[in-house]
Formats: structure tokens, C-alpha cells, sequence
DNA sequence: CATGTAGCAGAACGTTTATTCTGTATCAAG
DNA sequence: CTTGATACAGAATAAACGTTCTGCTACATG
């Protein structure tokens, strides 16, 4: 004769995916717990029985960001047959979601980290290494899948990862995706005379 | 018979250059009164009576990161005769800065702040498009320097910046300076293949 | 419909914040 | 040495922060 109590109005994942978007759109320290019940619609009695507080919150959303953000921006460039089209493709969905996000705009989540809290948070640079090493790993993937002379494809794969950083980060600041656009082909037209 | 109080223990100067180190280090909202109280050795009344408080002496922070740490970096980019060299030797002061900074860093300042405080302060937001117009300019004109074929030097300059930019990211989350050097001499390898 | 467990909204708490205020120490001029 | 204007150190203040606590509400069960 267990009696169940009224269950639970939101889900995990619904309360990580609104808090990961106040993050994204204003950092972690101008991001009060007041602003994560508005945004969230979950009562500060929720997030602390789910997550414990903010900051194990703001840990939780670096996973989902890769898995409903980056994942599926970026699995075409992971996948086995990629070439260098495949990134070409990734920086235009980077820009059309920095776009549709409302330019000037929130750059990347990771990026943003990287800067506000990574340096003085082991954790959350851990989460930031990993991010990088997973588009550098993308990146020199899809460069030897594009065949071409024999180049040094860590060292390009590098460069790629700086530049895809130095994106968002002008997603940031520029009013205009045609821009970056342009930005875009420029730069991959310096890469293919590399790789061709 | 005028009678002249004691004199104040600190120039204005060393205020700005002192408080510049410690939200360079440590971001705005990170930074407390009683930090740059103890970070400048100036007491808060003279703070106050200076700058009129932290938000006013941050704005203050970036004129002299201008004339301190860009100007003397920049300079030989800017400069009449300049070409793809004198980017070159930007990006190696830069790095090499970064590393007597101590890597992992803190990044540019000016960066940062566009990451952490730009999105949501409009004049702040004014100093960070101000200097990326400074430094695209500055690439663009050593572009056109370095002769060539008549390139786009505006998309060209464009790419550098968003290099640069990602660059200074780079610094912050990179322990290797080697690696950055690296990233650098792959990357002007592809600009000289456009413009050679 | 009655039950009682657990989620809910919001008050309460102790820190920490930026800023203002108060009393003391200092030092150039007379 | 006396004077007095002003820089100084640190207390006081009001607001905002993350977190905890308290009553009340809602709802799956029997």
C-alpha cells in the first residue's frame, strides 16, 4: 500500500536544456539562480533535488551542449567519408544557428566557458579540452579523407580549430552572417590550396 | 595663504595599468572592490575619487591596453612599409607575451571581455568593434604592402583577424607555446600561397 | 473520497557585493 | 610648531547572491 505522490512537472533534460540556453546567452556569473526558475520554469526546490546547485547544473549542460549542439553540427564531419566539403558544411550550419540565435549572439557555449570560468575552474576546463580535442580529432579526420599531398594534416587540423574559435567568436561581435560567410570561403580556398 | 593637504599616493597611471592586470586575469563580475583595492594598493576612496567607481575604471582599462599592449605589439603592422612579415612578428609577440604571461593565460583583454561583458554593455560593446576595426585594418594594409596578386585583402585581412582572435583563445586553454607558433607558421604558409 | 508523500512557491538566512560614510593620519604652507 | 585641507583605512549600508527552510498544494493510490 505505497502511496505515490504527485509527480514531478518537468524533466531532466527539459531543465538542462533551458539552463544551458541562459548560460549561453549570458555566462555563468550574470546568470542568477532567480533568472534559472524563470528561464527554467522549475522551482529552485527542483534544481537542487536534481542538480544539487548551479554550479553542478552548469556542469550538466557541457554534455548536453555536445549532444544536442555540437553532435549533430558536427557528426558529418566525423563520420568515416568526410572530406573537406563536410567542414565547409559545419561552418555554414555554425553560422545559420549563430544566425537564427539572433546575430550579435551568444558565440559557443564552450568558448564562452573557456573564457568566463575555465581558468580558474578545473572542471569545467577539463569539459574545454575535451571539446577541443574532439573538433581538432574531427578536423584532421576529414582533411586526410580529402586525400591530396601528403600535408601535415595535424598542424592544418590545428589551424582549422583556431579559426572555427576565432567564428564564434566574431559571431559575437559582427551584425552580419554574410560576413562570416564570406570569411568562410575565403579561408577554406586557403585550405584547398594546401590539400590539392 | 593657500594651505595644501597632503599629496595623493599614486598616479593615475599606475591605477589603470594595476586594475587593467587584474580584470585581464580575472574577468569584471570576478573581480571585487576589495580586489582591486589590494591588486592596485590604492585605497577606494582614491578609486572612487579617480574613476568614480568599478564599471568607469574598467571602461578606463581598455584606452590603456590600447597605448600599453597593442599599440607597441601593432605598430610595426600599421606602420608604411609593413607586410606579411611584420604580421608574422605580431603573432610571435604575441605568443611570446602569452607565455611571460604565463600559459594558460588570460587570453586577450579585450577578448575577453567581448566573451564576458560586450554582449550586454553597449560601450564596452564600442571598444571591442573599435579594436577589431584597428587590427583588420592594420592586416589589410600589410596585405596590400605585401604586393602579390590583387587578392580580396579585405576577406583576406577578415580571416586573420578571426586567426587572431581564435589565436588569443588558443593561448588561454593551450600549455604549449610551441603549438601556437606552430598553428601560426601553418597558417601564414596559406596566406603566402594566396598572395605570392 | 480520503490519504499522505513529495513537489511547489516563496520567505528566511548568512555572505558577499558596490558604494557611501566616518574618523584619523598626513603633509605643504605659514 | 601650528594649521587645515585632503588622502587614507576601514566601518556602515543597502542590495543581491546561493542556499536552506517552511507551509501549502497537488495527485497517484486504495
Amino acid at each position: 500500500m505505497q502511496i505515490m505522490p504527485r509527480s514531478q512537472s518537468f524533466t531532466p533534460d527539459e531543465l538542462k536544456a533551458r539552463a544551458l540556453w541562459q548560460f549561453w546567452s549570458f555566462g555563468y556569473d550574470a546568470t542568477s539562480m532567480d533568472d534559472l526558475v524563470k528561464a527554467t520554469g522549475v522551482s529552485r526546490h527542483g534544481i537542487y533535488k536534481e542538480y544539487g546547485g548551479k554550479h553542478a547544473l552548469y556542469l550538466a549542460c557541457f554534455a548536453h551542449y555536445q549532444d544536442t549542439v555540437v553532435s549533430p553540427a558536427f557528426a558529418q564531419v566525423e563520420a568515416q567519408s568526410s572530406t573537406l566539403d563536410n567542414i565547409r558544411r559545419y561552418f555554414e550550419f555554425q553560422i545559420s544557428t549563430a544566425e537564427n540565435l539572433g546575430l550579435p549572439g551568444p558565440g559557443c557555449f564552450v568558448g564562452n566557458a573557456s573564457t568566463e570560468t575555465s581558468p580558474h575552474d578545473t572542471e569545467v576546463h577539463k569539459h574545454v579540452a575535451h571539446h577541443n580535442a574532439r573538433l581538432k580529432a574531427g578536423f584532421a579526420h576529414a582533411l586526410v579523407g580529402s586525400a591530396g599531398k601528403p600535408a601535415s594534416f595535424d598542424a592544418l587540423a590545428e589551424v582549422i580549430l583556431v579559426f572555427a574559435t576565432g567564428l564564434w567568436a566574431a559571431s559575437r561581435t559582427t551584425d552580419s552572417a554574410s560576413r562570416l560567410q564570406q570569411s568562410v570561403a575565403e579561408f577554406l580556398k586557403l585550405i584547398e590550396g594546401q590539400t590539392s
